[in-house]
DNA sequence: TAATTTAATTTGACGTCCAAAATAATGTTG
DNA sequence: CAACATTATTTTGGACGTCAAATTAAATTA
């Protein structure tokens, strides 16, 4: 049930929908404002107006070449305020920290990689580390905490991002390392942990936002295999943020081990080393290694395959089938829109998809998956960056500019002669 | 996005959590309602003042002893009206279809089954008998079509919720059997039809309401395995209605033949059938049978395996594993913060549990495990049809009642002398 | 320069919420 | 039993945000 309603979530929600209309559309004039919200003009330069006040916005200063055919009175561009906050964006890896600095608007203004050995890292350490990176990244830029809005993490593996906790990750050898409580703690920044793979749904949703209105399940091939999933246009979070974990959904019980431990996991056939091993004719009980495969050393297998290397040939063949099995399972449980494949791994896609589609059509009710959309979207090195910032934005958008200036503190004191 | 807001839209929302509440909690004065929904005393006597007038609220007449005790006006509470409105629930099985009327309030005014062998039924037909069938039960009970305001159908299979069509179903040998639009057609009652777990799903989840606030898997174990998913405390349905085909989540690869006629389905290892052709030790590429196992039958079989005989045993250890693996994957996708055991076949779970439990251990990384509460709820036969009830009821508080009475409708005419 | 066109703002009415005051209906107490 | 205390509900009046309609602004066209 949804909490009642009143005239303040009336505010808030027209502001929002005003923030969120600028922010995946670009600057508009006022008038488009309101036929994209469904505002009346009126309200339209109220919110504005206020916006504006609380710098949140600003009006474009028009250099623009405008259709000379088109009379009347001149349209006027409001934009978001790029000024109006900071967010940084931290991205884990099994070699290092990356950051990112990005203005409201959603300009990335700098970006640093910090190496770190990751893996054997003390794991109660990481954490302070890791702030200490983000004070010398943001001193660099002539920043100060207070000028950050918020953080945004992104880990491979197990998030736990109601406790901001990497539960389980291939970066770490240790469990249970703190993230966000140190980072916290050391800059007083609002920060948040999440999946790597669920930051690449929303930078896939926040770039082609009309399509995301049912489920889509963004699935991740790489280094790993793993999934964003996206609810009713929404980014899915499960009971403690770590929901998704489609590498490691269990393909075949007692099958190839797995980098988690575990025996049978889907990523153990379909993610790099996976695909690797299997080309290598090495037995399915031999152990990952604990670092990421080199990408040359991929690129070359999936030229072996396109020789009509038989081996290399079946390994991709095997990739697909644990993938279209755990796509079948994803649709009898789900039922989405759309899946949406990703990630280095879709190089290879010509090598995955017969046998991909073959599995899915032998493991669930044609029912159910006519209508299922199955499509790529562009590699792109820093879609798991970009994700970041925006969930980070967008989160302002609705918990701080939705809400409006700082609250109970009257303007002015009213003078009584 | 969700859209833009308005007053109207408070108005709507306020009167619905004020149903709600009702619906959920029973009658109650206007005090305590206005603690539930966190309105104040001054816009709870404006609601239901309005409601009343419309005819959907009453205040009861208390004959109630009170406690003496207590000082200060008496309290006055208020209901749902029974009379404001009446839903049809119909539910169609593989030996015919029981219907079910009720009241605004939920109460069961009448029931009745109706046999009909819908296996080699006319599938062009099916639509129109079931509307004959509503049809009579309603004369039958002195009421006219116009005197429901909704019918909810629920059907096992895979119900295209969108189109108003079982796509596929034990009950019928024909895909794509119409039944919405058929009865909509003859009677002119909005009408829905909804796979029958997710609505054991609504049915559980009214019942403990607070309870389901993040993600629940509802699993039915007996004739078939299925599955109702609440998602966020709302019932999930998937791009056409189709979700949660638990039951025919693929188990294991060229498996065990299922009675959708694909092979390796979880159902094919832990429906009652599956469970019955393993401990009969037929091959796994023996066709289910297609009508529903003796229950009688399958007591028989506890008892042998709780006796000891091997082969019963092994079969439910079998039925727990698939079950078991089938949690695993939803877990790893979902990670759901509950899972309820419902329907007959938990009558068998002391026999099942211990597999099923390994499964998952061994099937998902115990970083995503660890949180989730499994649960069974009573065996209940009625689960189906009470929560096809209620479903239909909170349909009409959110769509009917929440907006009020007939809109551009003034209620008098201003003279102007 | 006046008329036309399009954009944006201002004005005034409306509806809903809420706090505070008023009213209602009972029990308690001297 | 009358005055007081207590609790429930309604009434009153102010606030706020939306919208339709009127107004103002800033350009092009004739």
């Amino acid at each position: 049930m949804r909490g009642k309603a009143d005239i303040d979530l009336v505010r808030r929600q027209n502001r929002h929908i005003v923030l969120e209309v600028l922010r995946t559309h670009g600057p508009m004039p006022r008038v488009e404002l309101g036929r994209k919200t469904g505002l009346s003009p009126a309200s339209i330069t109220s919110i504005t107006t206020q916006l504006i006040q609380e710098q949140a916005m600003l009006e474009l200063a028009e250099v623009t070449t405008r259709d000379p055919t088109r009379r009347g009175r001149p349209t006027v561009r409001v934009d978001l305020n790029p000024k109006a906050a900071n967010v940084v964006a931290m991205k884990i890896s099994i070699d290092g920290i990356e950051l990112a600095l990005a203005d409201f608007s959603g300009n990335v203004i700098a970006r640093k990689t910090v190496p770190l050995a990751t893996y054997n890292f003390d794991p109660h350490k990481f954490g302070d580390v890791a702030a200490q990176s983000i004070s010398n990244f943001l001193s660099q830029n002539d920043l100060e905490p207070k000028d950050v809005a918020r953080i945004g993490i992104a880990t491979q593996g197990v998030a736990d991002s109601r406790e901001g906790v990497v539960a389980w990750s291939p970066a770490f050898k240790a469990r249970n390392v703190a993230v966000v409580a140190p980072i916290q703690n050391a800059l007083g920044i609002p920060s948040t942990l999440a999946n790597d793979a669920n930051m690449i749904a929303e930078g896939v949703m926040a770039n082609d936002h009309r399509r995301y209105v049912g489920t889509t399940a963004v699935v991740y091939m790489g280094y790993g295999v793993g999934m964003g999933l996206v609810i009713e246009g929404k980014v899915y979070h499960g009971s403690n943020g770590a929901a998704a974990e489609f590498g490691h959904m269990n393909h075949i019980p007692q099958g190839a081990i797995c980098r988690c431990g575990r025996s049978g996991c889907l990523e153990a056939y379909a993610a790099d080393y996976g695909i690797l091993r299997s080309a290598e004719d090495l037995p399915d009980d031999t152990m990952p290694p604990s670092s990421a495969v080199n990408p040359a050393v991929m690129a070359a297998l999936e030229a072996a395959a396109r020789r009509g290397d038989a081996k290399a040939v079946a390994a991709y063949q095997k990739a697909g089938r644990a993938i279209g099995f755990g796509l079948a399972r994803l649709i009898a449980l789900l039922n989405p829109d759309r899946i949406v494949l990703a990630g280095p791994g879709t190089r290879a896609l010509d090598l995955i998809e017969p046998t991909l589609r073959a599995a899915i059509e032998e493991g669930v009710v044609d029912a159910l998956r006519r209508d299922v959309k199955i499509e790529t979207v562009p590699i792109n090195k820093d879609m798991i960056i970009t994700g970041t910032i925006g969930a980070a934005l967008r989160h302002l958008d609705s918990e701080i500019f939705a809400f409006g200036p700082k609250l109970n503190q009257p303007e002015y004191q009213e003078l009584t002669p």
